[in-house]
DNA sequence: ACATGAATTAACCATTTGGTTAAACTTTTT
DNA sequence: AAAAAGTTTAACCAAATGGTTAATTCATGT
């Protein structure tokens, strides 16, 4: 992907990326990350002292990632399924430029809860706050009553699992034609807002 | 789970079933699931041949499980915010019964997606069928007009995201407290049928 | 009782795998 | 230029792992 890195350490973190995203913890093989990196694999052992804390390093990039920061968009003096829109625009930009982290993320937490916990404690956000401005949108009519727990959760589900499930979909829907499913993929940004806001506008 | 499980095959396969859930083909042993079954290893190699072998019976099983009969109820003469209903309702029994099953199978269907085509092509499930039906209902001003597809997937979706996901939700949302969760993931069942109905309905 | 085939086990094997070591090569410092 | 520090490698190691073998126990029919 990035050109330009003859510094081992990132050329050692982007091997690794590709190959644990690929293979995941379990599958991943030391010497494959090594032969990637186009390295000897004492050197992994150099930069990064054993498989796990390799690991760590790559599941900490790819978090960060993960977490954008829907805050800044929610707090904006706008109506609330505006709010909704920039928040479902965030989550599509960031899974149609990383595809593959659903089911890395979901693999690897389903693995190791405490991995993923430490990083939620880390980026600590704050569910009361997002709840205070869905239950806030409530009070004002702007949207119809239901518990903010299931708004978000539907939100999020209906971004990140047809990626999740992206082999199912590219084989069964779209017989393996990359054009159409990515087309597919993209057109759900629009049809994603469409569904939530019907659903859910007063 | 099962108790009186003398045969020997059907230990095995429990067992097989339990340690394959848990840690997934490559993270499983093969000792850890004869220690589980309380046989020895070599007598797994005498009833499945290879890992491979085993993990597919296991495979096998759980798809089977996975994909329900809903082509039968999408019949029913009976307007098509039921029969979405019915789906819904459908799935959400086959998730509370086994809420480890959408992880599960997006951990080995990215690890391997031949293994879940074989099924696929096995059970011969038919879209055009299936999309035949929204097709009506659109045709006969029943549901807004939107591609099929999507509909599909964000049904889908709606009902299976959050199991994939159980660790975070139970964690984040309702601090580990197992009651409260399950009671969420209860709830979502009308949840999920209140929220897609009006997404939908014209 | 006994022969036969299936079920079960202990011991073993070859390979893979994460990790280490000591030496060699390169860069920086003095 | 020599010493020191940092980087890279080939060779090696111990543990783990999937799988095999040959012997033993169990069940069944005669």
């Amino acid at each position: 992907m990035n050109a330009k890195k003859d510094n081992t350490e990132d050329k050692i973190l982007d091997a690794a990326q590709d190959v644990f995203i690929k293979k995941g913890m379990d599958g991943a093989r030391m010497q494959e990350i090594a032969d990637e990196a186009g390295i000897n694999k004492a050197l992994l052992h150099y930069y990064f002292r054993s498989k796990e804390k390799l690991f760590d390093a790559i599941f900490g990039r790819l978090i960060s990632l993960a977490v954008p920061r829907i805050g800044r968009v929610l707090q904006e003096d706008i109506p609330f399924v505006e709010k909704v829109e920039h928040v479902v625009d965030t989550y599509m930009d960031l899974l149609l430029k990383h595809p593959y982290l659903p089911a890395f993320i979901i693999k690897e937490m389903n693995r190791d809860r405490s991995l993923f916990f430490k990083l939620i404690e880390k980026y600590g956000f704050n569910l009361e706050f997002l709840f205070a401005i869905v239950q806030d949108a409530m009070d004002r009519n702007e949207i119809v009553r239901m518990k903010p727990e299931h708004l978000l959760v539907n939100v999020i589900g209906l971004c990140v699992f047809p990626f999740a499930v992206k082999p199912v979909i590219s084989h069964v829907a779209f017989d393996d034609d990359k054009k159409a499913t990515q087309a597919f993929y993209e057109e759900r940004r629009v049809e994603i807002k469409r569904f939530v806001i019907r659903a859910i506008q007063a």
